[in-house]
DNA sequence: AACTCCGAAT
DNA sequence: ATTCGGAGTT
């Protein structure tokens, strides 16, 4: 028996459509802790975690640890039902082992509305992440980061981030032409660091991505108003969007071997 | 001869709108009174009932009855011309008889836009549409009622409504998942009542019907915020929309005679 | 994932 | 009135 209650099944709804791009199946793992989910994009190029602790719910109940795995597509169908503000129920019951039951409730308790969800097995690949020590880590506003990512598509499928003490740019050259972007070490103290870019480098690390997979990842900018880049040479690249400081939604993307990555 | 003028073509045009997906012709009987008109869908499953008193008209003078029936591609052809606050002059002269004029002026009266289209003659199938005693009538928003459809959509092409004392409930199940919506009593006097579902049930009903009709159906949202269902069991929904409390689009259809409607 | 429509805000 | 954003649809 597994029993959580969002406050809110705009959470859900945002960090479904922030994977929905990358991955088919959604094997949920629960736990008396939390709830968490791991899994590969279909061409396995890109890990996605995801962690929501029971601090996120009004209510969290779990008897064992559950698998509840859904496909994608159903899940959001489900979530479709529910208005931004309902609050979302999901209940897993062992007796009827093959569904998971959304309740929304609306503001106002006069609207109720159940989804039944038919689950299925899914081979969860649960891949130990090691604790990698980073080079460099630079926290931005995610709206940035998502229009660098946006602006850079523009000139080629790569992406160059580079980072060292002075600052940390973004690249992308094509045969049309190119983009380069460079944060400069933020003015210091300022009345307001919400649109500030903070970094922190050890090293200096120059390393080359797919922007299309930054670019799905970016589509998490909702969650939160800002985001963490992990990144060491030859490492992927961590991606995180921590989630009302209980919960976190990471995305892993090895680096491109090629070409235009030794470019100073 | 007939002369009437809506102060705002965007009335017509969203009537137009909301029965263009229904219905090829469109015979419309002009009395003395008002304008009506009805048509059965294509598929002959489905009727849609329009009535348009004179009040809603600036002017209004029609000597005879008369029957303008035109194609309502061709009828929406013209009314994209207009502005949705120009005002639409609606003409028919004995003398040219197959054709209907539109005429759009703009608010400052500075452009006016005659429009002809040609019209056809349509049998039109005056049905006579008994007064019926319903067990249960539902009044709720508009839009609730559209995206209710909307939502179950997703589950499966059958709706089942289930109205008693306690409350209201749709429900849609399929392979993938379903789901059941119930609408509460609404929690008596508040400030506000937009937004409140009412009903009145008489005698427990329990009746399906297609989705994808009601879907149709709903999209006349945009003619007015709430909708009254009247339903009973084995007869058909009626789904009206009140236009500016002096005419109706109304929709009915027949409901479904199969498996899952004696559930209780 | 891209396009289009509708509604809301300036 | 125009522009922007969000939502729904193909």
């Amino acid at each position: 028996m597994f029993e959580a209650k969002l406050p809110n099944a705009s959470l859900l709804k945002k960090i479904v459509d922030a994977i929905k791009d990358l991955v088919n199946d959604a094997p949920f793992d629960c736990t008396e802790n939390s709830m968490s989910l791991q899994a590969m994009d279909a061409s396995h190029v890109a890990l996605v975690a995801l962690k929501l602790d029971n601090g996120l719910f009004d209510m969290y109940r779990c008897d064992r640890t559950i698998n509840i795995g859904s496909s994608v597509a159903n899940l959001i169908r489900a979530l479709k039902c529910a208005n931004n503000d309902d609050s979302c129920m999901i209940r897993y019951n062992d007796d009827e082992g093959d569904t998971v039951l959304f309740t929304f409730v609306d503001e106002k308790r006069d609207r109720s509305q159940d989804v039944t969800v038919k689950l299925i097995d899914i081979d969860s690949e649960q891949l130990g992440i090691p604790d990698q020590k980073y080079s460099a880590v630079i926290e931005m506003p995610s709206s940035k980061f998502q229009k660098t990512c946006r602006d850079l598509a523009m000139f080629s499928d790569s992406i160059v981030i580079n980072a060292s003490k002075g600052g940390v740019t973004f690249k992308s050259h094509g045969d049309t032409g190119g983009s380069t972007l460079v944060y400069n070490s933020s003015s210091s103290a300022d009345d307001d660091d919400s649109g500030k870019i903070f970094f922190n480098v050890k090293e200096d690390v120059n390393v080359t991505f797919s922007i299309k997979y930054l670019n799905h990842f970016a589509k998490a900018a909702s969650l939160s108003n800002r985001v963490r880049l992990s990144i060491c040479n030859d490492v992927p690249i961590a991606v995180e969007y921590n989630i009302e400081d209980n919960g976190y939604l990471r995305f892993y993307l090895a680096p491109k071997i090629d070409d235009d990555q030794n470019i100073d």
